[in-house]
DNA sequence: TTGTATGCGTTATCAC
DNA sequence: GTGATAACGCATACAA
């Protein structure tokens, strides 16, 4: 890798680092046939000008750190499609680092990315991570940060996320006008901003149609293997049985899907079923599973939107926005009929 | 962000930057005493060394480039986890590009490498790219390559892949053993490595247990939405009927379990179905579809491995070998009984 | 054992 | 208009 830099190109024309400097960044104060030499010249040799010099310089790196607990999930892959995209656009790149849902690798990728020198941060919190310190501390030290989806309200920053308490409750007014009663919910643990939205948004749609709510009914996993199964079969021992569930996860969608078809149950026959899931996983289930699709790329869109403007407005005091951003609901169960 | 310095130590010890830059290296020639004043300094003001300026000097960025067809990929998205895992434990950090499948834009993303002075390049070649010029140029530029998955034998350059003549000869004769004849065979465009491999060992398997070889049953998608279904009907609609499909993608799989469920064709009694997946997919899609599952993740590791060997090797001119890793067969239909 | 000077590639400041 | 110089943070050849 032979790199072409701005000594070459005035040895060869004879001319100073700083003419050629200026002449490749268009100054008004350049000789218009020196510039065009230059230029042409550059061309030729296929001239780039070296990123990590200028970041030695300006003293930013031009790169985005992105925290998540996983790449390799549906609604993170996403995430960062959506982040990627933006970044470039805007002359960012991104590194990605994962905390694979733990606290302590989460404060030891923070470090890493203080390390690499990243311009700002952008963050999933793990779903072990309570405490926020660690990042108070960094956004005090005035590292922009911007957080999404998992999120905390702990944190003075901008948060993105979807409407979780909006989607949850569609979700669950669609199986009440299904004729749906007695609703499960299955969803991921408690103490997680994500959690709790949901969890309103569902007792909100239950309330508002009159409908008790029942702690028995909703079960809480762990992210662990398996553990979708014998929740399923709890949640069926009672009497009366579920005729509907909700689930707030892929995994807890697939896994529920599977643990009821092997138990024979027609869906949506004898139970109806929708899932918070993202645009990739609806489509690899089949129907009749209704889901709350999550706008995953948009929210990355917009984190790493938001996250470059702190950059580069140098704002160290962010008001503590809390964006939403809206879900879809896909009905692929009408079966039986709408009630108004 | 305040950062620490050389010179910030320098200055408050009273010692020039290079005794300090000589100290913090563990250098011998330093007096103990010296060292261990500027080491605990350094420590309580949590001095890290800045990589940009380290970089510079070094010309290299401990960066490694990744270009692939898409971020929100279940293979692609565990193929950058393992990469990811690798990369951070030998001090490098991993950018990331996505090509969409693109040509143009793989050329693009590469020429943004070399401007981000990339220290490496691995690469998964979009469906699109036939022409690998453009890599072999980089090559011969002295850039170290690594090609995984999608790869090309027109690059002398290391490649990493599963191995996908065994997977499909594993699971046709899966089928085969299970009682099928007629098996049907959806894959992707028929120009990339990968589909003819898979094609090969689909051959090979129906060859070995005297079934003829009929290209009727066989159908080349092309990542477009909603392809699968009329694939699956026309080959439904001959005489006789396929008895097993055996499908060579996550979205082909779903695609054709979603087809047949559709039509009413119990699986496997009916029809059998088998597909090139991988770990995650498995998950979501229910039983009883049987699956060859992938080594996305340790595809990406060995991979980054290898270019990380040649990176600090700086050997310019690499074997050309091709390294095949296993795949899984993961059967979850033995309805028929096993014909040895 | 420690300090001085230089260079990595670039741009800003000041001179001419 | 153009050139010389310094600076970003670090490591190292050379001096002392």
């Amino acid at each position: 890798m032979d790199n072409v830099t701005i000594k070459d190109i005035a040895k060869a024309l004879n001319l100073s680092t700083s003419t050629v400097s200026r002449a490749l960044r268009g100054s008004y104060e350049i000789n218009a046939e020196t510039k065009r030499l230059v230029m042409e010249y550059a061309e030729r040799l296929n001239y780039r000008p070296n990123p990590i010099a200028l970041s030695l310089k300006e003293n930013r790196s031009r790169a985005i750190g992105v925290i998540v607990p996983q790449i390799a999930n549906y609604f993170f892959s996403q995430a960062i499609n959506g982040i990627e995209a933006i970044a470039y656009n805007r002359g960012y790149h991104v590194i990605i680092f994962q905390t694979h849902e733990s606290y302590e690798r989460e404060v030891v990728n923070m470090q890493q990315a203080v390390s690499r020198r990243v311009d700002g941060l952008l963050i999933s919190l793990s779903s072990e991570t309570s405490d926020v310190t660690h990042l108070r501390e960094l956004q005090d030290q005035g590292m922009p940060i911007v957080l999404f989806d998992r999120v905390s309200s702990e944190l003075n920053a901008t948060q993105v996320v979807a409407d979780n308490f909006k989607g949850a409750f569609e979700a669950t007014e669609h199986l009440i006008w299904s004729g749906r009663r007695r609703i499960a919910h299955l969803t991921i643990p408690p103490y997680m901003s994500i959690t709790q939205e949901r969890l309103a948004g569902y007792r909100a749609a239950l309330e508002k149609h009159g409908i008790a709510y029942d702690e028995n009914l909703v079960r809480y996993g762990t992210f662990g293997p398996d553990e979708v199964g014998p929740m399923v079969d709890d949640l069926l021992a009672q009497n009366p049985r579920p005729d509907a569930f909700f689930t707030a996860s892929d995994r807890l969608a697939a896994g529920c899907l599977g643990a009821l078809q092997k138990r024979k149950l027609r869906i949506p026959e004898d139970v109806a079923l929708i899932g918070f899931t993202n645009m990739n996983v609806a489509e690899l289930l089949s129907p009749p599973m209704s889901t709350v699709v999550q706008p995953a790329q948009e929210i990355g869109q917009v984190a790493v939107e938001r996250l470059i403007e702190l950059i580069e407005r140098k704002q160290k005091a962010a008001p503590p926005s809390v964006i939403k951003i809206p879900t879809t609901l896909i009905a692929r169960d009408s079966t039986r009929t709408v009630v108004e």
